[in-house]
DNA sequence: CCATACACTAACCTTTAGGTACGTACTTAC
DNA sequence: GTAAGTACGTACCTAAAGGTTAGTGTATGG
């Protein structure tokens, strides 16, 4: 068992180390890009709305209360890119373009839908620690 | 069972039904704030560290490989407004600060390591993936 | 015939997360 | 005597997230 420190750099070996398994408190990490991605705003958001199923476009702007259209299409092509959303474009007039979750999305999506349930249902006790702490 | 529509906006009815439960989907919703500083760049990081235990201010910036000292302190603020983390400044010369994650903190910072842990763990299959869908 | 829906893109603008650098008040180490 | 460590606050700046508006081409509904 190794453990990598931070601060004294990454060596040749390391950084092979780091592909194998990841790190998310080193800098350089790739796992840092991923990890912003799926826990941007809409990131987040698109990610439980699609544990539901296949949506298209529309759909998930009406779902997600505030996105616009320009920030769902650039999360989406984000978790497109990281292999988390499956998009599929049928060549129709008007468009037709459904949005999935790939079985990895599928994983993320889970632990990121504990982790907004949680926040959801514990909401009353948040409120209640942020305001009783004067 | 009362599905909240985010478009029709919220009664006053469902209004005091976001505050009893929370929907992340909706708009108004405090816990898009919540979900904000947890999910924040920093805020996920600082959870997992505080897990492993009591932490000052220097050995968290120790351990979070690339964070400002502005960030920190930021993000530390964030979370324990929040609720989540618990502040303890002792008061000698050097300053002395002792920062711990609270019990709702500590459930938090438990869903968040669960997904940075994913991450970590399944980087090569998700870089695999990013390469392989040219 | 005009509005709307669809799935976007491009251009432009605002906001804010985040970074850099400096100061502080005192102490220990060199 | 000087450098470093401690836990920040403040001021200033950049980059990027995010918002707004307009436009695309076609087809359907009124």
């Amino acid at each position: 068992m190794e453990v990598l420190s931070p601060q004294t750099g990454a060596s040749a070996e390391s950084l092979a180390e780091l592909l194998r398994r990841g790190n998310v408190f080193s800098e350089k990490c790739p796992s840092r890009e991923v990890l912003k991605h799926v826990t941007s705003r809409w990131g987040v958001l698109v990610l439980v709305a699609l544990l539901d199923g296949t949506h298209r476009f529309s759909d998930l702007r009406r779902k997600i209360g505030g996105v616009s259209e320009k920030m769902l299409a650039q999360t989406l092509q984000w978790l497109e890119a990281d292999g988390f959303v499956l998009r599929v474009s049928y060549p129709v007039v008007p468009p037709h373009v459904e949005y999935s979750l790939t079985p990895l999305g599928r994983q993320v999506g889970q632990r990121v839908e504990g982790l907004a349930d949680w926040i959801e249902g514990n909401l009353p006790q948040i409120l209640a620690a942020q305001g009783g702490q004067g």
